[in-house]
Order: structure tokens, then sequence, then C-alpha cells
DNA sequence: GAGCCAGCATGATTTAGATCAATTCTGTGT
DNA sequence: ACACAGAATTGATCTAAATCATGCTGGCTC
């Protein structure tokens, strides 16, 4: 049985509270009007959907209006490595527009409402509307860095380091959205983190323990509890910023 | 002393054999000179010299004509991770038109010839011309799969294979600008591999000395001879497309 | 309610690569 | 041509995390 789903997404771009991440912020009203007749807004999708699959033709980028999505790829051996976790008001997608086909592979953690935005009409609307196009750019662009610092992560850190990270991470980005930064349910299991950070579950499991023991944050299960976050940054040895 | 330089670098995109790489090929002629006469070719610069550092402004990405170019970011700590190396044929400068400033630094490994391309001349030339404007964030895209490969990498692979990879990545793309594949000179120091590969210096060492003693590669200092290609793509797990 | 499976925690052992240390090589500048 | 600092190799030891192994829990189906 389908539940029955709950109208509470917007019916436009302009009354959406994520619209200041996903689209540019110096729109005007008409601009605005035209790209909202673009983007598709989908009901909200279950649990472990797939929203495309590696080697699927690249056909539009997505904003997350709720729930978490996850996206990895596939090599040849068949083994796969977590690439990202999306939260609401981030937008994912952007591989495959080398290709025109995805490298990636993305499903849904939970239950997920998506905007899609089209890439053939984007590009079409985009062409009259240069700050679009500009800020799309600076989407990618800040996806890069995201990338380069999970590198950063992944070359030099410890478990312990980059467990705190991911903590850390999660919890600023749900700050921006005006979530709690320090009590929420990770959406993702701990296998997930593991082959996202480079290490097996036990290491992962034994961190979150150790994180416990040392007061840093509660948890039962997937549920967290950040008591304290400086002693995380400490331990993750970024600023605080 | 300067050493004088050779007039060998081209005096516009036509000639250049490069442009295949960094410019869309379906471009008219007369596209091709309006863009011509907004990239500013630099002569020959030195080894070691900064291209960008982390923080400048970000005016240009810039396409490598000969040497090779290494890009780290610099955490707070002041410890550095090498996110990428640039070939001839190859741009780099993405990072930072987020903020419209750099997160890395660029540095010439060796002597290099530059094509600076100012990036807000470019918006303004892309924007009568959607295929270059698609063509960037293709560019865009490709540096983004290629950071996932990385981070595939880093987060998966034992020394050997990291090894592996890289010499196979620098093979293939010199293949792809008709030099050897097999006989070349690695233009970054050992040091810089393993940051690059989050291995310590006397690791890098010991799989080049065991590869050697495998008799997949000769090596003498900087210069490579692949012997058994074959056998690095085995060693590598990757397929040999 | 019994049985089953996936996800998680935790203990014991192994190992790949880091770290520490010493030596040789090499390119650069005077 | 010489000196010297940085780059690379090679060996000995140590350690963080992987691997192997076991048990616990909570949700599911039959």
């Amino acid at each position: 049985m389908r539940s029955p789903t709950l109208n509470i997404q917007p019916s436009n771009c302009h009354n959406c509270r994520m619209s200041a991440l996903c689209l540019p912020l110096t729109l005007d009203s008409s601009s605005l009007d035209r790209l909202d007749r673009v983007i598709e807004r989908g009901r909200p999708i279950h649990k472990n959907q797939y929203i495309f699959h590696g080697g699927d033709q690249f056909k539009a980028v997505y904003a997350i209006r709720s729930g978490a999505v996850k996206a990895f790829c596939v090599s040849d051996d068949g083994s796969e490595q977590v690439t990202g976790f999306y939260l609401p008001g981030e937008i994912f997608g952007w591989d495959g527009i080398d290709n025109s086909s995805h490298s990636n592979t993305a499903i849904t953690l939970e239950t997920t409402a998506l905007c899609e935005i089209p890439f053939a009409r984007f590009e079409e609307i985009s062409r009259t509307m240069p700050i679009l196009q500009k800020h799309f750019m600076r989407l990618m662009a800040k996806e890069l860095t995201s990338d380069q610092d999970l590198i950063g992560l992944l070359a030099k850190s410890s478990a312990e380091e980059r467990v705190a990270s991911l903590l850390l991470s999660l919890s600023s980005r749900l700050k921006r959205q005006h979530l709690s930064p320090t009590r929420f349910r990770l959406p993702m299991s701990r296998a997930d983190i593991g082959n996202y950070l480079g290490l097996t579950v036990e290491t992962v499991s034994r961190v979150f323990s150790r994180f416990q023991s040392f007061d840093l944050i509660l948890c039962d299960k997937k549920e967290i509890e950040i008591i304290n976050l400086n002693g995380l940054y400490a331990l993750s040895h970024k600023p605080k910023a």
C-alpha cells in the first residue's frame, strides 16, 4: 500500500525554502518563473529506490527537498565506492555531463522528495540567463572542492579524524538547513560510512564506541547527539568555521 | 641568465596541436578566431614557479602547452595535499570558480608553457557560443570523475595498486598527446607521488624497486620505461581501456 | 511465537605500511 | 671543480587498522 502523499512539497521555486541553495539569489521574479516551469517536482519516493544507474543516459540533475541520497561508483570487479551523501538543499548528478552518461549510481537512503532539473532545457534557458549558468558552474566547482577535501581526508587522516570530519560535515550541512546540528539521525549504514571513508565496518563501529566513551557523542543505533562539538573539531584537526 | 625563449609556441589556437583537447572540436573558424583573441599565450616559465596561490583571486583557467604542473591544497595546519598533476593538453584552475578565489595552489614541476584563459572574457563570449559553455562544463565534469577515481583509489587500494594506477594514468595521457606511453620522465618527485597517493616516500620508493624486480618497469631516477604494460594493468585491477 | 537475516558491537590476531635510522646519490650554486 | 642540501634507496622496528571470529539485537516472514 502506498502511503498517501502529504502535500508538503512546494508548488514552485518561489516558496521553496531550499531555493537559496539551489538557485542564484539574485534571480528576478520573471526569470524565476521561467526556471520554475522547467523543474519537475516529483512526489516522495521510498527508501532504496534508484534515481539513476551508472551508464544511464544523463538527462538531469536533482535537488533534494527532503530525505537523503547516496551516490557511488561500481568498479569493474563489482566493488562499490561511495562518493557522496546528499542532504536537503543539495544538488547531485553532475557526473555524466562529461560523456552524457552517468558514472555514478544514486539511491535513496530514506523516503526522499526530489526536484528534477532537465539538463537540455536548463541549457536552453541558461543561454539567456548568464547568471544561472555561472551559478551552476559554481555548484560544480563546490562539488570539486568537496571531493578534494575527501581526497585530503583519505590520503592523510586517521580513522578517528575521518569519522569526526564526517559527523561535523553532516552537522554543519544540517545547520545550514536550519535543522538541529547536534541531534540527528544518520541516514546511512555503518557499512556506507566505512565505504565512504575508506574504513571497515568494524573500525567505524569501534570509533563510534570510542567517541561515546570520550563523551564526544551519544549514539543509539543511527540516532546521534553531539555532546562536545569542540572536542570533535579538535579531533578532526579542522577549523571550527 | 634567462635562457633565450625558443619561439616554439603556436601563434594561435588554429595551429595548436592541443586544441582538440582544450576546445570543442566543432568550433567553426570565425568562432575560433574570437576565442583566440581572448587567450593569452605566455612564454615558457621556469621550474618551481607559482601560477597561483590558494586564496588568490580567481581570474583564469590555464591550458598546458608543454611542461607539467602540480596542484595542491594547504590545510590549516600547514600540511599539503597534492590534488593533481597536469600534463600538456590539460586544463587546470577550476577550483575557485566557487568563491571566486582559488582553493588550490599551482606550481610548475619543470619549464612550462601555458595558455591563460581569462574567465570573465570567456564568460562573455560563451554567452553567444553555447557549445563553448557546454564544453567547459564537460571539462569540469571530467575533473570531477577523475577526482572520484582518485577517491576510489585512496579508499580501497594497496600501495602497489596506487602506484601502478598512477603510472598507467600518466602513460595513457601521454599517449593521447602522441608521446611515448612506455618511455617517459616523471616530472614530479617521489615525495609528490607519495603525497598524491596517500603513501610515504619510503613506500613509493620500495614499490618502484619491487616493480623493477618484477620486470614491470625499468627506472633510473625519474626516467621510466614500462616493460610489461599488461602486468601493470593486472596489478592495478583496472581495465586496459 | 519460532526462526532467520541484516546490522552492529567487540575481542583476538595478523599485516601492510608508517616510522625511525643510516647511507648513497644528484643536481645546483658558488 | 667542489661543497652541500635535498632526493632517493634500503633496512629494522612499530602500530593502526584489517581480518577473522563470535555474539547480540531488532525487525520480518511463515
